[in-house]
DNA sequence: GCCAACGTTGGC
DNA sequence: GCCAACGTTGGC
């Protein structure tokens, strides 16, 4: 069982519209970069659970946890010229880009914000807090997942 | 709003 | 294959 940390901007989609979501389900689609691309088509699983993170939203943190509900297969809206998302170079035959679905499984007690997670020791090599980092599907490992389970208060998964 | 860091594009 | 220019991300 992997771990693994999604962002999302909050007021575009933020954890409590998964929490209203059918199902409390989404397809994690829109995703244009290839080394997230990979971890969504290869790497995520179903079982895996993931932290829900705010970026550029008040507060920036992690906000709730998901897990994956369908692997990856391949994302619609790179093939739809009429969506935000299209890329004209993703063939149906061939597509380029890929997305898992993801469910709600708990809103934190609070969120554990991005500040707070900067110095907290066992989280040095976190992907998150690495200088310029900006991939927006990422691994988390298995202590890390931990530490921020207990920094939140929930059990770890 | 600013800007550093990153990924992609395209000329050569 | 190199690298400058550009567009985007995302914290501050």
């Amino acid at each position: 069982m992997s771990h693994w940390l999604l962002k999302s901007e909050a007021d575009v989609f933020s954890f409590s519209d998964l929490l209203k979501a059918p199902k409390r389900t989404t397809h994690w689609d829109g995703v244009r970069n290839y080394q997230a691309r990979n971890t969504l088509r290869d790497l995520m699983k179903k079982g895996d659970s993931a932290f829900f993170y705010h970026s550029s939203s008040e507060p920036i943190g992690i906000a709730g946890i998901c897990e994956v509900v369908r692997e990856g297969y391949p994302d619609h809206t790179a093939l739809d010229p009429a969506h935000a998302h299209f890329d004209e170079k993703s063939k149906a035959a061939a597509p380029t880009w890929f997305m898992v679905d993801v469910r709600a499984v708990r809103a934190l007690p609070r969120v554990v914000t991005l500040a707070e997670l900067r110095g907290v020791k066992g989280l040095e090599k976190m992907v998150l807090l690495q200088k310029g980092s900006r991939l927006s599907v990422q691994p988390v490992s298995p202590r890390e997942w931990a530490i921020i389970c207990g920094i939140a208060g929930v059990a770890a998964t």
